[in-house]
DNA sequence: GATTCATATGAAATCTATTTCATACATCTA
DNA sequence: TAGATGTATGAAATAGATTTCATATGAATC
């Protein structure tokens, strides 16, 4: 019974600046400092986090120049953000508490 | 921009624990002390990976005497697993490497 | 109401992931 | 090819999550 792959790709969610990251890119591809003035984030710590979400395929790069420009995987993860907003306005009242404690 | 609630649900997901649960509570619903056998697990550490799948309704529980029976909230989860299988086989070859060498 | 069975809880210990910082690498331009 | 710009990497420090263990709570039975 080998499931790694479930928890290794929600892993790879389960982080507030990946789902910044994810967030402005499904607006826009951008480059990692353009991603980083967005975000307000020192650029090494996006590198970190780019290439794990890279690794599962989340996002994917271009090299443009001496830029990469990071774009999301918007089949696999738009569904998938659809799916917890139905969840949380169903079923998750507690997340919603949660979310405003921690604001 | 407050998006708390998808990495707090993904965190919940992002476990071999959990996912362990949620696989079997996918064939059935059932009792600590069953998903303690079934998964050869200590009891308390179930309470605490299912407190926290409770908390974000990914598991329901109903008591039934002195038992309290866990459930699977499936309209979230199953859909959801077939969006990262889907993912997988389409996007993640990387994946597979990754799920081979941890076997 | 004491005992037993089933589950939950709290806190310390442990494990894993993220962050930071210094530095390396790659691409372009003068 | 030296310098400048953009990005990646490694390793130590830090922060967060899980596990463990002892114990508490709740429901049923006698």
């Amino acid at each position: 019974m080998n499931q790694n792959k479930y928890y290794i790709f929600f892993g790879n969610l389960a982080n507030p600046l990946k789902v910044e990251i994810i967030s402005e890119l499904k607006e826009n591809e951008m480059s990692v400092l353009e991603l980083a003035k967005k975000l307000d984030v020192e650029q090494s710590k996006l590198s970190h986090a780019l290439k794990s979400l890279k690794h599962c395929s989340i996002v994917n790069v271009k090299q443009e120049g001496k830029k990469r420009i990071y774009s999301l995987n918007k089949e696999t993860i738009l569904p998938m953000l659809e799916i917890i907003d139905k969840h949380e306005s169903k079923f998750c009242k507690e997340c919603k508490a949660m979310e405003a404690r921690k604001k």
